[in-house]
Order: structure tokens, then C-alpha cells, then sequence
DNA sequence: TGTGGTTGGATAGTCATAATATCCAGTATT
DNA sequence: AATACTGGATATTATGACTATCCAACCACA
């Protein structure tokens, strides 16, 4: 199909796709002649990614386009390429530092298995700062029921990836993490108002 | 205390406390004749919250200024000042739409008592119908135990909340929502190693 | 074979956001 | 009185993500 297909198709202006073109967040068509090309259905359904990461999961257009090579050919095994999949999702943490001493103890006190330089060490680092900083530190408590329902939620994720083809596993794993975590965010927002209108009474609302 | 000090007590620059102060992010400072003002180590921790919801939050400038606002002096009861913070976080949608199929069919899913105007089933729709446009689409069993653990942290949010005195109820809870979910979200992502690794062998990675 | 509408490719322009920088006249401090 | 600093106003920059224009080469149909 022509290109004028691919955006009445996708809904994306035509400007835009050129500009994901250039970029090389889609591929160029298959040229039939100095002024044409050929697509196919794999780019509509490209442009439908790379709205779901940019709009939806907040991904810059340059993360977006490392997010997408790694999908497309990951360089190494799942636990890498999975490790530069999330250094590549907001927040977007420029770190030197080799020292996290709030994540360390809430990760030991969870007594997870970890690696330090995994990139969401530095995130969480950053959060749990962020919150200290404004007088609502993270209590122990909090932190081993978040990490009991967390690891559920993770086990959960972990059981719906496709075992066999390795490819697959890492498509699966990456764009899992990116797209399922707004889901998550939003049904905690809406958890609130369930939880307070049925264990409080009253009409939804609350935290 | 002078600006000065402000600065470099909090490590931001001073034109950016003067473009805080413009935007009305940051009170004036009292002043005490025509080129001079005081201020008070409340403005040092405005500041931090400041900065804690833009970088790590995500929030820009103006939906900052909304937050803090709604933080500053809430204009109704808990339930509506929830929803107009959960509508400045992040995704920002604009929605004019009423209708929110995938949402809808979700939340009854799980059960759970809610209100279909609030801005988290907007956020929500998108998301899910983000994750169905690249072939992921939410199984209901996976809804089903997301929600469930969802709904355990949600609880666990809700009896941390301050009773008794309403504003301080709110700024816990309009705060709590907007700076635990990066967290929640580093934790998610270490779970996937730690899962991996405890349950599957190896060396951490995986999802 | 003409001819009007597309196309790819290149380049330039726009818009919003978030700072940063500069200027200035008027103090505050010494 | 001299110097440094201040508030307030205004101007400038940097970045990101598009959006618009141009143009020569086509291609498809009449």
C-alpha cells in the first residue's frame, strides 16, 4: 500500500510519519521507483507501538526508538536486554552515582534478589528520596505489603510470558513492563475509591 | 531569610526560583520594603515538593501549580479533591468522550464500586485499549489478579491516611497517590528480577 | 501522449515548555 | 559613601515534537 493508506489507515498525519521515518522509528518502505514506495500492514501496526509507547507509557521519541530496537532484535539475553528496556522508560535517571542507600536497605529489607546497577535501583532510589524530601518517608511496613503485593503482581507477569521462543519472551517482557504499568496506575487510583466507599461506607472517593 | 539563602539551601537555581515565583508555584516571600522580602523554611520545603512532582512525579509546571494548589487550600471534600489531583497526574487526557467501554467492562469485572466520571477511568481506557492496539491485549484473568493486589495496596494506602483532621487528610492523599506510584512502579520492575531469579534459577533477570 | 495528483526526500518553520539570562533602579550593609 | 544584593520586568535560549513547504520525479488514467 501507499503511504497516503498507512496514514488514512493509522490516523497519524502524514507529516508525522514522515518525521517517524526519518527518525527511523519505522522503516522505510520497499522502494518501487524514485518517487514510490511500498508498505505493509506491519507498519500500520508499528505506528499503533509507537503511539501506545509515546502516548501512553510517556516515552520520549528517542527511548521510543531504543525501546523499538530492542524489540526488534535484542542484543542478548532476555535479563540484558530487559535491564536496557527499563533504563529506557520514564523516569529518566542520569546517574553516576554508584551509591543507593535508600533502595539497598528497602530491597534488603524485602530480601529480594537484586543487581545493583539495574537501572530501576536508580528509580527507586529517586522515589524513595522524593518522598523523604517532602516529610512522607516510606515505613517498613508500607514497604513489605507494597513488596508482598508487587511480587504478586510481578509473578503474575512473569507466568504470562511465552517460554520456548526467545524472541517472543523479550517482545513480550519489554513491552509488558512499559504498557501494563499506566494499567496498574490506574486501577490503584480507582482501588482508592473502592476501597474507601466499601470498607468506609459513604460514596466513592477517599484514599 | 533571604532568596539567597533559599538557593542555596535548595540547590535551585535562582532564576528558577524567580520563574516559580512568577508562575505562582511559590509564595512571595514577605516583604519588608521595595527590594527586599523575607522567607521561611516553608519555602525551602515548597520547594522540594515542587521539584519531587515535576521530575519525579512527572508533572509539568501547570498541573504542579494545580496540585499545590488543591494541597494549598482544598475546595471540597476528599473524594472531589482527589479527583481533580488524580486529573492533573499524569497521562494527561483530554477527554470529551463518555464513554469508556473497555474501562467499564474492567472495573465490573472486578466489582469494584466506582464513578464513571472520575479521571482514572479515562486514564484507564486508554491505557487498556494502548496495550489491545499492539496485540497485548488484558486477559481477565490477569485483570483479576492485578486487581486483587492492586486492591491490597490500595488498602494499605487508605489506613495510612490521617483521620481526624480533613486537610491534612487530603494533602496525605493527594500527595501519596502522585508520589508512590514511581515507586511502585521501581518495585515492580525489581520484582520481575527477583521472581525470576528465586523461582526460575539463574542469575536475576526476566519478567 | 498529455496531465493532474502523488510520492519521496530535503529543508524550513512552528509551537509549547521550562528554564536562563540580563537589566535596572533601589536599597541594605558596612 | 561604596559595594553587593534584591525584586521585578523583560528578553533569550534550548529542547522536543511535530508541521508545513518545495520540488522534481513519477504513475495512472483519459
Amino acid at each position: 500500500m501507499r503511504i497516503s493508506e498507512i496514514v488514512e489507515r493509522s490516523g497519524v498525519p502524514l507529516a508525522t510519519v514522515k518525521y517517524y521515518l526519518r527518525e527511523g522509528l519505522l522503516p522505510p518502505g520497499e522502494s518501487t521507483g524514485a518517487t514510490s514506495a511500498r508498505y505493509g500492514e506491519d507498519h500500520v501496526s508499528r505506528l499503533a507501538l509507537i503511539r501506545a509507547l509515546t502516548d501512553v507509557a510517556g516515552l520520549s521519541v528517542s527511548k521510543t526508538k531504543v525501546v523499538l530496537g530492542l524489540v526488534d532484535s535484542p542484543p542478548a539475553d532476555l535479563y540484558t536486554t530487559l535491564g536496557q528496556a527499563v533504563g529506557a522508560l520514564p523516569p529518566y535517571i542520569d546517574d553516576d552515582v554508584e551509591d543507593h542507600p535508600r533502595a539497598r536497605t528497602a530491597i534488603e529489607t524485602l530480601g529480594w534478589i537484586y543487581d545493583p546497577s539495574y537501572p530501576a535501583v536508580a528509580q527507586l532510589e529517586r522515589a524513595l528520596a522524593a518522598a523523604e524530601s517532602v516529610g512522607m518517608p516510606m515505613s517498613d511496613q508500607r514497604l513489605l505489603g507494597y513488596g508482598e503485593h508487587v511480587r504478586a503482581i510481578a509473578r503474575i507477569d512473569i507466568t504470562q510470558v511465552p517460554s520456548g521462543d526467545a524472541k517472543a519472551a523479550i517482545q513480550y517482557a519489554v513491552l509488558g513492563t512499559a504498557l501494563y504499568e499506566p494499567i496498574l496506575a490506574a486501577l490503584r487510583r480507582l482501588a482508592h475509591q473502592d476501597v474507601s466507599s466499601s470498607e468506609l461506607g459513604g460514596r466513592p472517593g477517599g484514599m
